[in-house]
DNA sequence: TCCCATTATGCAATCGTTTGCATGGCCGTT
DNA sequence: AACGGCCATGCAAACGATTGCATAATGGGA
C-alpha cells in the first residue's frame, strides 16, 4: 500500500457479517439511501421515488419516508447519482487570462467587473441545482488541460466562458467535446453563442458624447491586442469620429490590458507627449481609474485638462473624484441570461440562429470626468 | 416518463448485443477506461493501475496504455471515481455573506478582497488536483441549506469558510458533519481551525500612527456588529489610544457594513458633526474610499482636514488621490495558507494546537491620507 | 363474483472506476 | 532440477442511486 493511500476506515471493512464497523472518529459514514429505506420498512427504490417522483408513491409513504429523511439528515450521494444519471449538475465558469505581470506575479481574477457576472450567473444556475465550478486560468498550458478534464470527466454540464480566448488553444477541444458552452463579454462566434453588450454601440455612443462635447483630438486606452471586445469597441468608436470628420491622425492609441496599472502607464504616455488630446476613452474603469490618478498627481485635473471615459460602470467608478463618466454594462444581468442559455442548451434545446447572439444595451452614465475641451 | 425527463441516448441503449448505439449527435459517449484497455489488450484493472500506480505495471505496458489514453483522449469519469474512492476532489469555499442592500438589491459576493484570496486557494488546491466551489451565501436559507448539502451530499471533501458567520446558523452542521474546514480572516474558535492577519496587532499599529501624527480625537468605521473581525479591530484601537491616555468619549464609531456607500454614509455623519475627529480608521478600504470620496465632495481635503486609514490595502487604495494609507493585508498568502492547512487536515493530518490558529504580519502602509492634524 | 385496469412497490441491472485477492509465469537460489 | 517468491495481470466485488420491468394489491365495472 503505498504512502499516499490515505483512504480511512477502509481496513475494517469488511463486508460479511452484520456488525457495521464503527466510522472512523471524526468522519462518520454518511446515511445512504439504504438506511432511510430500512427505517420506513420500504425498499430503496421507493425512497428514490418518493423524492424524486412525488406521486409515484402514496402520500402515506412519502411522509414516512420524509420524516426518515430529515430524522437521518439523509442526502443524495452526488458521485453516485451523477454517474447513474450522467449528469453532474456542474457547471465550469471559465474566467479570463491576464498574463503575469512585469514581475512574473498572477493577479487575481475575479475583477470588479468579473464579479457581479458571477452573482448572476450563481443567482441563475443555483435556482435550477447547479453549482458553480470556478475554472480560472492564469495564462498555463498545465491549467488550461486541467479545465477541458475538467469537460471530459464529465464533471460538468455546461461551460461559460468568460474570456476573450483561452491562450493554450484548449477551446477547440470544448468546441468539439459538443458540451452545451455559451460566451460571455466575448464577440461570437459560429460555434459559440454569446451573451453580451452591444460594445460598438457603446463605444459609439462614446464618441457622439465626447464630439458634442467639443472635443476633436483623441486618445483610447486599448484592451490587449487578441482580445476581440478591443477590436469591436475600437471599431465603434472610430468610425463615429471619422464620420464626423475626425481625421484618423487626430486618435492616439494608448497600450493596456484592462488593469489598473496599464491605465497609469498609458497617463505617462499621455503626459509626456505634445499636442495631447483632449479626451480619452478607456475601454475599462479600472484603467480609467489608474489614468485618472496619474493625471492628478502630474497636477493636472480632469476633466478640465483631459475629459475621461471608462467602460464597465464597476462601484468604484462612482467613487472617483469626479465621478467616471462610463459605460454601465448590466454586469448582473448578462450573467443571468448567459446562465439562462447555458441551461436551455444543458436541456437539450436548440437555439434559433437569431437567438445565438443576445446583445443587451449598456448605458453612458455621465459623470463628472468629461466635459467641453 | 415526466416531462422534465430530458435524459437523451437512453431510449435506444439497450444492453443486449453488441452494436453499440451511435451516441446522439453533438453529444459523444466519452470513452472509457474499458475502451483503452480493448485497444492494448488488457483489462481495465491493468489501464487503471497504469495511470494511477506506474511501478505495479510493466513500463511496456505502461506505455502502450499512455498512447492508448493520448489517442483516444480518455480521461477517468470523476463521477465513478469519486463514488468508488469516496472522495471528490472538491472544495467548496462559502463566501461572506453581505446582507442586501436597502431596495433589497444583492451585491456582488467577490470583493477584490476576496478576489486575491481566491487566487492564493485556487493555485494551492489546484496544484493537488482539488477543483474550487464557489457558495455564496446570499442571506438566504436556502442557500445555505444547499450548501451544507453539497457537504453532506459528499460533493466536497473539505471547506474554507471566508466569512464571520453563516447567519442561518448552519455552521453548526458543517462542524458536526465532521468534514474537514478552515476559516479565514475570522476569529478562531474551538472547531474551527483559522488562518488570519494579527487583526489586533494592525489595529494597534494604526492607532500608533495616529497617535504619533499628534492626533487626539479619532473616528472608527465599523463593520457589521456581528462580524467578529469589528470587534477584534476595534479592540486593538481602542486599547491603544487609551493606553495613552485618550478617554473613550474622544473615539466616535460610525456604521459601517464594509462596503463602499457605507462609508460615505459614514462621512456623511462624520461631516455634520461637532467637534469632529481629526483621524478616521475605516475597518475595510471600500469604506475609506468611500469616505473619501464624501469627505472631498463636501469641498475638504485629505489629510488636510481628516487623516484617513483604511484596511486591506486593495489595489484600488493606491490609486485614490491621495493613496491611501492602509493595513495591507497579504491576501494571496492567507488564501494559500489556508488552502494548506485544509489540505492537511484532508489528509488525514492532526494539527496541533498551535498550529490551528495561523496568525500572518500585516503591515502599515503610509499612503497620502494621514498627516498631522 | 370475476376479471381487467390501475397503482404502489420491489427486484435487479446499471453507471465507470478502483482494488483485494487469485493466478500464472518467470527468475534466482540451493 | 526443483521450489519459493515475486511480479504483472485478471477477476469480480464493491461504491450508492436510479429506473425498466415485474409483481402484488386494490378497486371498479359488468
Amino acid at each position: 500500500m503505498s504512502i499516499d493511500d490515505n483512504r480511512r476506515g477502509r481496513s475494517s471493512a469488511g463486508g460479511n457479517g452484520e456488525a457495521r464497523p464503527i466510522a472512523h472518529p471524526g468522519r462518520r459514514r454518511a446515511t445512504k439511501i439504504e438506511d432511510v429505506a430500512a427505517i420506513v420498512g420500504v425498499s430503496a427504490s421507493t425512497v428514490s421515488r418518493a423524492l424524486a417522483r412525488p406521486d409515484r408513491v402514496l402520500p402515506e409513504t412519502r411522509q414516512k419516508i420524509l420524516d426518515a429523511v430529515r430524522l437521518t439528515g439523509y442526502t443524495p450521494n452526488v458521485a453516485a447519482r451523477s454517474l447513474r444519471a450522467a449528469r453532474s449538475m456542474n457547471v465550469l465558469v471559465v474566467l479570463s487570462s491576464p498574463p503575469k505581470t512585469a514581475e512574473g506575479h498572477l493577479e487575481a481574477v475575479v475583477t470588479p467587473f468579473f464579479s457581479e457576472l458571477l452573482l448572476g450567473i450563481d443567482l441563475a444556475l443555483s435556482e435550477h441545482g447547479y453549482a458553480v465550478l470556478l475554472g480560472n486560468l492564469y495564462d498555463s498550458r498545465q491549467r488550461e488541460e486541467r479545465i477541458v478534464n475538467l469537460v471530459t470527466a464529465g464533471q460538468v454540464d455546461g461551460v461559460l466562458l468568460l474570456l476573450g480566448r483561452m491562450p493554450h488553444g484548449s477551446r477547440h477541444s470544448l468546441e468539439e467535446s459538443g458540451i452545451p458552452m455559451v460566451g460571455v463579454t466575448t464577440a461570437a462566434s459560429p460555434d459559440l453563442p454569446v451573451v453580451m453588450v452591444d460594445d460598438a454601440e457603446a463605444a459609439r455612443t462614446v464618441a457622439r458624447h465626447l464630439l458634442d462635447l467639443g472635443h476633436r483630438r483623441f486618445g483610447y486606452v486599448t484592451g490587449p491586442a487578441w482580445h476581440p471586445i478591443e477590436h469591436v469597441r475600437f471599431g465603434g468608436f472610430l468610425e463615429t469620429l471619422q464620420a464626423a470628420g475626425i481625421p484618423a491622425d487626430a486618435v492616439t492609441r494608448y497600450d493596456g490590458d484592462f488593469r489598473l496599472g496599464s491605465g497609469s502607464d498609458a497617463a505617462k504616455v499621455f503626459l509626456q507627449s505634445a499636442g495631447r488630446p483632449t479626451a480619452v476613452f478607456a475601454i475599462s474603469d479600472e484603467m480609467a481609474i489608474g489614468f485618472m490618478k496619474e493625471i492628478r498627481t502630474a497636477g493636472l485635473s480632469v476633466p478640465a485638462d483631459v475629459s475621461l471615459v471608462g467602460f464597465d460602470g464597476i462601484p468604484f467608478a462612482d467613487y472617483c473624484e469626479p465621478p467616471l463618466t462610463t459605460v454601465r454594462q448590466p454586469r448582473e444581468v448578462i450573467g443571468r441570461q448567459a446562465a439562462e442559455m447555458l441551461l436551455r442548451l444543458m436541456r437539450g434545446e436548440r437555439l434559433a440562429a437569431d437567438e445565438r447572439v443576445v446583445k443587451l444595451d449598456a448605458e453612458l452614465r455621465v459623470g463628472g470626468s468629461t466635459a467641453r475641451p
